[in-house]
DNA sequence: CGCCTTTGACCCGCGC
DNA sequence: GCGCGGGTCAAAGGCG
């Protein structure tokens, strides 16, 4: 009886090697126990397939390893109970080892599903409250003509609303110089083949990535073309214009300046949605300006940012300033013309309570979100707060990489976010007038802002600095 | 040779 | 209408 006794043992050795976590704690075996009641329902129910990988299979190791050892010891008594019962568990785990792995799929369908659904959703809302906009301001007129002239219903009022339609009237409106390139790019297959969803709120959303770096551009991952060098005003460093070469037609933009008041600090504003797959080392940046965009708009729409833009005094900015108890800020907000901007402040130092480097490479999503309270008290002030998880030192790549992509993935942070903006938009209406004496003169470039001093464009932030 | 940077010219919107 | 300033174009030259 030795040949079954060393198959059974291969089997459950191979089980406790796929399997096994190496828990020198694992549960103790009892001699006296019941093997059919100590393995059977409590494993099968106590599986969670969205732990570690190896954690579903504990009591499964634990279990085996008990069959094991009673081969061992009595491997003439009750033989085939034990094969048949071995013989269960193996398939019981291949059918849990097949539903974790069907769960974990499903999980990460529904993951991207939500994010391009929720993405969609404050794309439909831009374009909505915009044409709602633009609508009420010359409806009535052009109906009236129209109607008078065709004696039909106006085609404009439903072109009004379309989202190509809203593009280019707001690229006319509030970007000069897009609609060139735009045009230009609309001839080519990439223009065509970029759903125009997509393209509209990034066009005029720009994501500013300030951080120290010694180096003439950030690398973000993308391959860039500089197309252009300008002196801008009221900052001595000339202002580099890139382009992604990483796809012909790819319209996406980017800004490299150094900041007038500190050289080391260099901002890298993007502007654009990549038409491309990216590599790894660029889907961070790439998700994190698009997600940001995104939250931007997403704020504009359900607030006064709109009305604000769209106002006479839309080319004054106005700053908000608070000092949160434990926090210094990343994230600044421009409403400023042409483009609403959302800066990530990658320089400040940092605070007490920063977690450890450790903690922020595995858990920074955790870490970075604010929790209910952090939530409640931006929407109570006029300020938007996040903690500055970087040191003073230019912090490392993956760092920067891994909180960028947890800001750009994570839907909670992102619908958080946007409806702190929104609601420090919407609520902020008085700050606006209250902070007048904060408003930024853009024909001096900002560079007077002494409340901004790294933010030599004029930009509204939401900032302690 | 292809890609990139440089740089002056040009375009265009905006304010006066 | 004019000037200003931001943004883009495109020719020229450098580099590997």
């Amino acid at each position: 009886m030795k040949e079954p006794s060393q198959d059974r043992r291969e089997i459950a050795f191979l089980h406790s090697g796929e399997f096994l976590r190496g828990d020198s704690s694992s549960k103790v075996h009892q001699p006296n126990e019941s093997p059919v009641e100590d393995h059977h329902e409590p494993s099968i129910k106590e599986v969670d397939f969205f732990a570690a990988k190896s954690q579903p299979y504990d009591l499964s190791h634990d279990e085996l390893n008990l069959v094991n050892s009673r081969l061992e010891t009595s491997s003439d008594d009750g033989d085939d109970k034990t094969k048949t019962q071995i013989h269960r568990l193996k398939l019981e785990l291949e059918r849990l080892h097949e539903e974790n792995h069907k769960l974990k799929h499903l999980l990460d369908e529904i993951s991207e599903s939500y994010n391009d659904l929720q993405r969609r959703v404050l794309l439909a809302r831009q374009t909505q409250v915009e044409g709602l906009h633009k609508q009420h301001e010359s409806i009535a007129l052009e109906d009236r003509r129209a109607m008078e002239m065709n004696n039909e219903t106006p085609a404009t009022t439903l072109k009004r609303l379309s989202p190509d339609d809203v593009d280019d009237r707001d690229l006319h409106r509030g970007s000069p110089k897009t609609p060139r390139l735009d045009q230009s790019k609309s001839t080519t297959n990439h223009g065509e083949q970029q759903n125009p969803h997509d393209q509209l709120p990034f066009r005029k959303a720009r994501v500013s990535v300030r951080a120290r770096s010694d180096a003439t551009t950030v690398n973000d991952g993308c391959q860039w073309r500089k197309y252009g060098q300008k002196m801008a005003k009221g900052n001595p460093c000339p202002r580099a214009y890139y382009r992604c070469t990483m796809a012909v037609g790819c319209p996406v933009r980017k800004q490299v300046q150094r900041c007038a008041e500190d050289t080391t600090i260099l901002t890298t504003t993007y502007e654009g949605n990549h038409n491309h797959p990216l590599p790894p080392s660029a889907t961070a940046m790439a998700a994190t300006t698009s997600a940001a965009a995104a939250m931007l708009l997403s704020g504009s729409t359900t607030s006064n940012l709109h009305q604000t833009l769209s106002s006479p005094s839309a080319t004054s900015s106005s700053s908000f300033y608070h000092n949160f108890p434990y926090t210094s800020t990343i994230a600044t907000l421009s409403a400023s013309a042409p483009f609403p901007t959302i800066t990530l402040d990658l320089t400040n130092p940092p605070r007490p309570l920063q977690p450890p480097p450790q903690l922020l490479s595995q858990y920074v999503p955790a870490a970075f979100l604010p929790n209910a309270s952090q939530i409640r008290s931006i929407n109570n002030n006029p300020h938007l707060l996040l903690p500055n998880l970087f040191g003073p030192q230019a912090p490392s790549r993956d760092m920067v990489d891994t909180v960028r992509a947890a800001i750009a993935m994570d839907p909670n942070f992102t619908a958080a976010l946007a409806a702190a903006i929104s609601n420090i938009i919407g609520g902020g209406k008085e700050n606006n007038n209250n902070n007048d004496n904060n408003k930024v003169d853009e024909k001096s470039g900002g560079s007077s802002n002494g409340d901004s001093p790294q933010l030599p464009q004029s930009c509204t932030t939401f900032s302690t600095n």
